[in-house]
DNA sequence: ACCACATAGTGAGGTAACCTCGGTATTACT
DNA sequence: AGTAATACCGAGGTTACCTCACTATGTGGT
């Protein structure tokens, strides 16, 4: 009787459940990475996105290395980095400040820009937590077995263009 | 559910940075997934957290298929399955019975509870998104290869739990 | 040299999506 | 009957974003 129809219906349902649970469970594994970040990190009193303003900042790629300053970057660039609004990168840098993780200083080659420059305390702070990090080996990914690791980094890498 | 995994394609590299890669990695596939999918509903006017509870109300589990109303549920069972405090699911219940999306009714079988249920509105605005979504076939994880979004699907339900 | 335009940062103000804590009504346990 | 547990909600808070308008400064064209 409803049979065909049934069976069509079910087919499209599929794939469309398919990718809707691929979003639940998207959303679900990202929220538990951010509750491990932030439990990880509370001993210190940084939220994961202050972490990650600090690690941006110290953590600059390769091709900067010796290009300037370690550890200071314009308040645009880190925002670009962050993949965040520039007025939201200010935000994360006045609580990096209130902190004394982080410093402005002028850009000696534009008046209107300013640097963004992690302190000594910055810095001390930045290399405990990594060893403290390194130490646990980072509860939450441990989980997987390094080949799925790797997957996961692909797969990512390709929905992150 | 479960296919065979490619073995052996690469020797884990695994540094210390990799982690670290790894969640940057995961959070801005997630905020793109954020982005996608608030775009896809904003014609009508959801959140994609609105989104997600009509879904849940009204896709429940083949389980509980027959056990009741269908798109009934008692607010704190709601709760449980987005995976958020009882408070936040008044809240979002909250919205969408100001949409008109769904109701309040009293569970008979225990005068402390409240059972939600999609209003007929609801029902018609769950088909329509639905049906362009499927349309769309999903813009966001469409850019990956069937056999990725398998690999994604396991690897991502392991980290769920 | 001047003017139009672009760019860097920030104040003001807003939003989504959570949370906890305390209170009230109701049910369950002993 | 009395105490503990449960379901919901009001009040109020937090994080991590956003846009828009403004000022100070730099850049390019004529």
């Amino acid at each position: 009787m409803w049979l065909p129809v049934k069976l069509g219906m079910l087919l499209s349902m599929a794939s469309l459940d398919d990718s809707a649970d691929l979003g639940e469970l998207f959303h679900t594994a990202f929220r538990g990475l951010r509750r491990t970040w932030a439990e990880q990190l509370a001993p210190w009193e940084l939220t994961p996105h202050q972490w990650r303003a600090l690690m941006t900042l110290l953590r600059r790629g390769p091709e900067a290395a010796g290009t300037g300053e370690p550890g200071a970057l314009r308040l645009k660039d880190l925002a670009e980095r962050l993949r965040i609004a520039a007025r939201s990168a200010t935000e994360v840098v006045d609580q990096l400040e209130a902190k004394g993780l982080a410093r402005r200083d002028p850009d000696p080659t534009d008046r209107r820009a300013t640097l963004i420059v992690a302190t000594d305390e910055g810095r001390q702070l930045f290399a405990d937590i990594r060893a403290e990090r390194r130490d646990k080996s980072n509860e939450y990914f441990a989980r997987l077995p390094a080949q799925d690791r790797t997957e996961l980094a692909r797969i990512l890498g390709q929905l992150s263009d």
